[in-house]
RNA sequence: GCCCCCAUAGCUCAGUUGGAAGAGCACCUGACUCUUAAUCAGGGUGUCCCAGGUUCGAGCCCUGGUGGGGGUACCA
């Protein structure tokens, strides 16, 4: 071997394995615990003077001539194997010369505590379970290049411990949060993703083609509209852990593919929604974290209930001293423009309000705000005695929206009615007539949730984006960088 | 869509006024049977993102592009 680059170096390290008669691709390889077991399990294993058996990947090498050390890495932890010559043999140890960090290794020993008191196994076989042909990331700075950690997730996932745990912590968030719904007794359904018209929120879709159908169909917006549907039918609480499509801008809070759950509750309002919401959360934070109180872009947020409420009217009257109520839409528009605030072609959107609501909260976290105007929420049930208002919270924290919940609209005539209006300023949507057929053989009322997964994770796991919580987000150009 | 920033070795990064491409880790050669980012001696392995341009000379300046990040717009 005369060369120094690593790619042809591992090829012959490669050849040379076969050549000694080693399959550099191993097969099933038993082992008898995994890495963080026989840490914990230690002493007893020691003193009974068992052999054990590890497999995981070689992370470090530390070499001394004719013994060395490494650390090998499964999923639940690290170990230190020690490897001699005099305890593997010459041809095992003329095996174990040709691993490189990055391999897959099957190790066989007992355990033992060096010196200085690292636990570790004095390996008496090793078997090859997979040649690593390229070179990992640098073994204390990590990988820091993001594109690189986007595109490559399982490098950033072998190399950062923080990534490890922010996905960790993201599917035992959601696991929490099937249980918290299960034993309240929601019952857990899946709806089309695959949807003739893509309804239950605003935002463009995803177009595609069924071609058996020979139609045209959309990826889901919101599954909004189909669990609404199953109220009709007659369940009464449900959920769905739903991935959703938005054809829009990305930033780091927004993913064109997004995990959202929605709940709903057959004679339960928005009030409801609320209680569940806060319950859900802490919960949440209590099993994955052990604490409610969190700790967001150096900012320490306590997520104890009851968590502040303010009507959309009271933040407009404190932010910008209208009565939307008497004044109504269009004289805060005008208010809001003399303010300095652009609109664009004359439309005040849903989303310049979060924005300006969101400044006006900066410290006051996590709040809801309720009771919206009726323009922003076609789906929502009217106030009682506000019929310009409707029943609807939506929650923020750190500037950012995570939940959106209301009272539903369950009257035909009136639905249909909200979604003419809005189809009427949005050329490419239609009537979702099946949607209000089924409200017209009765739903009940109801109130249903939608809390942003994705969001409420970068909340708790200390993610400023979005992309950091998302195993895979979507890029640009797969192939560019591909060498 | 628009605006700003970034791209140098496998990885993390430095690179002065436009004048011979660098460091640490990784890797290779040698030594070493209790190391912890092992150590010691030696070795630089490169499409400076791509394509043009200016210049005697470009990693550096200019134009266009690609990819990434941030902001902004859109997101009932």
């Amino acid at each position: 071997m005369n060369t120094s680059d690593e790619l042809t170096v591992r090829q012959e390290k490669l050849k040379r394995l076969k050549e000694l008669g080693v399959e550099p691709y191993g097969r099933k390889f038993i082992r008898t615990h995994p890495v963080k077991q026989l840490i914990e399990k230690f002493d007893t294993l020691a003193s009974s003077e068992n052999e054990v058996s590890a497999a995981g990947r070689i992370m470090l090498i530390r070499g001394h001539g004719k013994a060395s050390f490494a650390d090998l890495q499964d999923e639940t932890g690290r170990i230190q194997i020690y490897v001699r010559q005099d305890t593997v043999g010459e041809k095992g140890y003329q095996i174990y010369k040709l691993v490189d960090m990055g391999d897959f290794l099957g190790v066989r020993g007992t355990p033992f505590e060096t010196k200085t008191g690292e636990k570790s196994i004095l390996v008496k076989e090793l078997t090859v379970l997979s040649k690593s042909l390229k070179p990992l990331p640098e073994k204390w700075h990590g990988l820091k290049d993001v594109e690189l950690k986007y595109r490559r997730r399982y490098l950033d996932l072998i190399a950062n411990e923080k990534a490890r745990e922010v996905f960790d912590k993201r599917m035992r968030i959601i696991s929490a949060i099937r249980g918290f719904l299960n034993k309240r007794g929601y019952r857990e359904v899946e709806t089309p993703i695959l949807q003739p018209q893509a309804g239950g929120a605003s935002g463009d879709p995803f177009k595609t083609r069924a071609d058996a159908l020979g139609m045209d169909l959309y990826l889901r917006i919101a599954p909004e509209l189909y669990l609404k549907r199953l109220l009709v039918g007659g369940w009464e609480k449900i959920y769905e852990i739903n991935k959703s499509f938005r054809n829009e801008g990305i930033s780091p809070r927004h993913s064109p593919e997004f995990t959202m759950l929605e709940v709903y509750a057959a004679y339960a309002d928005y009030e409801d929604m609320m209680r569940l919401t806060e319950e859900l959360v802490c919960e949440a934070a209590q099993t994955v974290l052990g604490t409610v109180r969190i700790s967001y872009d150096g900012k320490e947020i306590d997520l104890s209930p009851p968590w502040k409420r303010i009507t959309f009217g009271d933040a407009m009257k404190e932010k910008f001293d209208i009565d939307i109520e008497k004044e109504g839409i269009k004289s805060l528009k005008e208010k809001l423009e003399s303010a300095g605030v652009k609109l664009k072609d004359k439309k005040l959107s849903r989303n310049q309000l979060i924005r300006l609501l969101s400044e006006l909260l900066t410290g006051e976290l996590p709040t809801f705000i309720t009771d919206y105007p009726i323009e922003f929420s076609p789906l929502a049930k009217r106030k009682q005695d506000k019929p310009e208002i409707v029943e609807r919270f939506e929650l923020f924290m750190c500037g950012c929206e995570l939940a959106n919940a209301y009272s539903e609209l369950n009257d035909p005539q009136e639905q249909r009615e909200r979604f003419r209006e809005q189809v009427a300023s949005r050329e490419e949507r239609s009537v979702d007539e099946d949607f209000v057929t089924a409200l017209e053989y009765g739903m009940p009322p109801a109130a249903g949730l939608g809390i942003g997964i994705d969001r409420l994770v970068m909340m708790m796991t200390d993610c400023q984006s979005i992309r950091d919580v998302i195993l895979f987000p979507q890029l640009k150009g797969q192939a560019a960088r591909e060498k």
